[in-house]
DNA sequence: AAAGTATTCAATAAGATACTTGATTACTTT
DNA sequence: AAAGTAATCAAGTATCTTATTGAATACTTT
């Protein structure tokens, strides 16, 4: 009897070691939080992520073993997606465990905004008001699929590699606030040096539409 | 520069990574569901998931060195601990996961459940209604330490081994819940497997303490 | 101080994983 | 049909992981 119940125990654990380990890897965690923006290509992935194509394809086939993620064939492409949006939860759990646990993400996000001009995030209610009022514009610096796949509610998308060529389409008079796929993504940096550059009051908020979400969440407005 | 944001991005996936590797391996998630429960001494822990007292040890120090757990000595006894009540969202998000993607986690469960009687477990709504209603009793069926560290709010312990000799405590004419550690937890299916053999009236309430909490967050009452 | 106990350490063997390279397959375009 | 391209497969090596064993450490009790 007890070996039966032992069984059970290891049975569902292993189960739920299977999810785990699909998601411990540096590498398809950077392949799950491109997915969690949008369903993309084992080329977009590899080139992304700077892995092989068949090194990707491999990490990608392994989080498809394990349910994570899914494919369909799109003519010469294969595309994946995140097979189920909890995936997202997950993701977003262990990233604010790690925010909670690690000094040292904040080390390495320090060190990397050193230097660079005030990058000081907005806070999301700050940004509400100010959205509001029209006294700032919030501006989505990811590609457009990603933008398209979902988006901050009142945000412009402006591609990073467009913004400089487009910056003239931004209103005059009214602070830019910019933000990409979450606070690790460098895009928003990358963005405020560029309009900062051309003497534009920029800044950045952390989230991402996924963070947003979760913060916002039964909140109404 | 593209050099410095990949080795930034590389830096943060890593530290995320260390903290999925922690909780990557099923006898390192049975440790972390008995840690959920309260802290424990290598050897409980060491004991109650079959592992040798070097080898839980080992796998202690691998989410400590992760700081997903800390310990400290008392006596001769080392305890160990969650480093933070957010391992336990991460968890409970995985759990969540595994039984939307997995199919199988449901079929291992009823498939041990089969054949035993009637075990369907009582839905949170219904189970405060009753409670309130005084129609039923509320038993947490897990260990005393555990009861202690933390429990359903009403519930009253009745620890598995204590429960066939102290039955006559039971108030008669209530139906009687029980609940233990979570869905996955056997302890209380045993506990009714005891109830009905002595006649009594009982079902299972398949939340633990914390998926109680999750449930009912936010909510009054 | 000596004996006893809980835990950790160190070394090792077996197994799983990650990345590379060079085919091979599946589909599209010409 | 032939050429081209995206993705996968297969095989090999290097690297981690896991569990085991026996010895060492750190306390407590006697």
């Amino acid at each position: 009897m007890a070996t039966v119940h032992r069984r059970y125990k290891d049975a569902t654990f292993e189960i739920f070691a299977r999810i785990a380990k699909a998601l411990a890897s540096p590498k398809r965690l950077e392949l799950l939080d491109l997915l969690a923006q949008a369903p993309k290509t084992v080329e977009n992935l590899a080139e992304a992520t700077g892995l092989t194509l068949a090194n990707a394809s491999q990490h990608l086939q392994a989080m498809k073993a394990a349910h994570v993620v899914a494919s369909s064939k799109e003519g010469l492409y294969v595309r994946y997606r995140l097979a189920d949006p909890k995936v997202i939860e997950v993701y977003l759990s262990l990233h604010s465990l790690a925010e909670t646990l690690d000094a040292e993400i904040k080390e390495v996000t320090d060190k990397y905004l050193k230097g660079r001009e005030e990058m000081e995030p907005i806070a999301s209610g700050e940004l509400r008001k100010r959205l509001k009022a029209g006294s700032a514009i919030l501006i989505d610096v990811r590609p457009e699929d990603e933008y398209q796949a979902d988006h901050v509610p009142g945000s412009i998308n402006f591609p990073l590699h467009e913004l400089e060529s487009r910056i003239a389409e931004l209103p005059k008079g009214r602070e830019v606030i910019a933000y990409c796929r979450g606070p690790y993504c460098v895009q928003s940096v990358k963005a405020l040096e560029i309009l900062k550059a051309k003497g534009i009051k920029a800044r950045r908020l952390s989230a991402g539409v996924h963070q947003w979400k979760r913060e916002t969440a039964g909140r109404q407005s």
